[in-house]
DNA sequence: CAGTGGTCTAGACCACTGG
DNA sequence: CAGTGGTCTAGACCACTGC
């Protein structure tokens, strides 16, 4: 069987799970507009799937075969499919094991979003930071964050002040805010007791898995309350760097805020 | 023909280009440590085949079935070899035309590595840059400079400092130090002269092709002469932007520090 | 029209994991 | 050992480009 843009599911797939796109099978009339490949249409199935939170972070997902069978479909087809979702750090792939879903709980991609790093030694020759929660209120969003979180003006979010510390050095003081909806029940004694990364806790603890991000940096000067929690004089440059952390579908779940000291750490970024 | 770790090459492969490896061919006894996937190998001797600049940026490379019949094995095998080089953009694959060697001088990847833009607008929006080569001399490399261009203290090497404007007004510092031999040559006037990303200059000019780079990103405050050139007061945060850009064996080729005025840009970064 | 990359298949064997 | 992902093949047809 050959493609002419076929769609997975069509005809006879009682094993196809549900939401699956479907239209004529074996090359159909290429009449109709629009077509995509059938691994783009497994790949959007399996997002689907993982924003719908079928298969959560740490998971395995449904082997190769099984999905090949599953979408009447060879092997190699849901192995281009994978292989995206691969690279785009949504999937992982364990020879032997099986695929499975990404996740921030992970050792080895552990503060993957966090790329201030220590000037001499290997990041992880300082350990880990030590965390305290300055804040954590609930309030209504400044049309600022509503814009950044496509929520409405005067929705409820959550705002969070922490300072990280290296070796007993303040060095990074973050604001974060996130929508009220998603992350009700946050505290900032859940916050507090949970060791490990932030985007960890918001995995098993409200299912929200964050996928990528978008950083704007520039170089500011601290305000007074700022430089009191860093402990900094008035002339010490700091890096600014505003992210926004986006879940699945693209939509954005937190608003942050970071001031990074970088008098002993450097922000290291690849070019490609 | 299956595979058991062959070896692309191997008897009666008239056809192969230069260099080659070499190995037993079908199924060869797996005695022998180390082996790698066809596809690797076949990635390997393109990646060489750029590096010698047999093929030059812009140039198409030999088609998907002509890789595949020099190298007496399927297009498919050809295939992955060439994605991953895509993936990494080294190549650029054109549906219908072929696969072109990537460069900086396709208006599409311009200022690929230039990761500073516009608060407002989209990067378009303000047009190229105003460019003044401030200084442009032979000198000996300090240690800093050799450590980072793989050279030894006191060989020669190019130093360049010039400024950026947008709309008139001077918003980036750059110092850059580049190797003496393969830059031979270099004078201010040629950089002046000379419309159109740097990097591609250096591509047409001395075969040097950028591939990637990495940068230490931190907040610093003007020296004197910097405050001069940049028409900045000395309280004005800057950020500083350390680069090393290598060419495609993994060598650095440039060393580059960019302070960025950041009250109406920003350094712009996607975490994945 | 021929030539290029893009998608897809069916089937093979390899390398690795765990029971 | 069975099951998983990893590599490879030979051949098919599609979509796009340019002559």
């Amino acid at each position: 069987m050959n493609q002419t843009n076929a769609s997975i599911g069509g005809p006879a797939v009682a094993t196809a799970p549900s939401g699956t796109p479907v239209a004529g099978h074996a090359t159909p009339a290429q009449s109709t507009p629009s077509f995509s490949p059938l691994y783009q249409q497994i790949k959007a199935f399996i997002l689907q799937s993982l924003q719908a939170g079928e298969w959560k972070p740490g998971e395995s997902i449904p082997s190769e075969m099984d999905l090949a069978t599953r979408f009447r479909v060879s092997q190699g087809t849901v192995r281009k499919a994978v292989d995206e979702l691969a690279a785009d750090n949504l999937l992982v792939r364990r020879q032997g094991k099986g695929t499975f879903v990404a996740t921030h709980a992970e050792v080895l991609v552990q503060y993957r979003f966090l790329k201030l790093i220590p000037d001499a030694g290997d990041s992880s020759s300082e350990g880990p930071a030590e965390r305290e929660i300055i804040d954590c209120k609930r309030l209504r969003a400044s049309s600022d964050v509503a814009k950044a979180l496509a929520l409405r003006a005067g929705d409820p979010v959550w705002q969070v002040r922490r300072v990280l510390s290296f070796a007993g050095r303040p060095t990074i003081l973050e604001d974060l805010w996130l929508p009220g909806v998603p992350f009700k029940g946050l505290t900032a004694e859940r916050l507090s007791d949970y060791h490990g990364p932030m985007y960890a806790l918001f995995e098993t603890e409200f299912g929200v898995r964050m996928v990528r991000a978008t950083e704007k940096i520039r170089a500011v000067l601290p305000d007074a309350a700022q430089r009191l929690l860093l402990k900094v004089g008035h002339d010490t440059p700091l890096l600014s760097v505003e992210r926004i952390a986006f879940t699945y579908n693209d939509a954005p779940m937190e608003m942050r805020r970071g001031l990074y000291l970088t008098d002993t750490h450097h922000y290291r970024n690849e070019l490609n």
